[in-house]
DNA sequence: CCGTCAAAGTTCAAGCTTGAAGTAAATGCG
DNA sequence: CGCATTTACTTCAAGCTTGAACTTTGACGG
């Protein structure tokens, strides 16, 4: 099969190295603040969030998976530990026992509202208020764009 | 402080959700192809493609660190793990024995070799061949762009 | 010189992620 | 009806990352 590999032209690779530096640093850089402030991960701030905005406060394990890209794996690890702190319940669907949901408690809810401001402010601060409008579109064409090629590779097990 | 918090805009929102996704998504690929085919994490390729590159196939610890954005502790962990399966090896800097420098080992340089265009495919399928010269081109302005922030944020402690 | 400081690495414990294997409930199928 | 599969989750062990503490070696100031 690799006959002749097809390598990265100058341009591609400098693109490539530039969105690597940010795949290693930008994650850290929100969770040390999250963390610090809320000792809250990235990730944990995501279920929360995820929770927070949807109706009734709570979801589906496996729809909120979906909605950050999770594994279920990691998310009822984290869910466990963030129903120890008192964050949100696990309790089953109302509508079909055989799911369990992910239910917002009050203190859950505070702390996401107390989180807020200051990471939204982080995005700005990091991503967001360095770029132009333009910029902010491409990032978003581009980063849709890459996230489907993943998942179509990911899916065509057939 | 938090007076009234500058929320994102719907499109700041979109871009900035989209590019979580992909933070989510994209290393976990790019780590699945390279532990599937060569036993290796994007984070080691990156170690061992550093110093394929580097003058001597080697490079001072710190260098390393700083080229690949990790920290120092992590990266003597990681030498640790590749030393052990004879990928590099560790010595000191011949010019200022003070200083370690990490060498690619043989073994190491054919790994590498053999790995590359995999992983390359690999950018190409995930990032590149979706996008546009132009996107390309944004890609790579945002990337730095972002990184510089954060790296600014992390420095000013003065 | 001597003491203090900073830089470069290493180590360790705590915690997180991962994938594989397990459970339990429903759904299809023969 | 009952057997096999699928879906939704949970658990566990192995491995990885992190930050803090530690060591060692030079650099600098008095």
């Amino acid at each position: 099969m690799p006959e002749e590999p097809r390598w990265l032209t100058e341009c591609e690779r400098e693109a490539w190295l530039a969105l690597a530096s940010l795949i290693f640093k930008l994650p850290g850089a929100l969770d040390a603040q999250l963390l610090r402030d809320h000792n809250l991960t990235l990730f944990d701030y995501f279920v929360l969030s995820g929770l927070s905005m949807a109706p009734g406060r709570s979801l589906r394990l496996s729809t909120l998976a979906g909605q950050i890209n999770s594994s279920l794996s990691r998310l009822s690890n984290v869910v466990k530990r963030l129903e120890q702190r008192g964050l949100l319940r696990r309790e089953p669907d109302p509508e079909n026992p055989r799911y369990n949901r992910a239910v917002l408690t009050e203190a859950g809810w505070d702390l996401v509202v107390a989180a807020a401001p200051g990471h939204v402010a982080a995005v700005r601060r990091f991503v967001i208020d360095g770029l132009t409008e333009e910029q902010v579109t491409a990032l978003r064409e581009v980063s849709c764009r890459v996230t489907q090629q993943v998942d179509e590779a990911a899916q065509p097990p057939q």
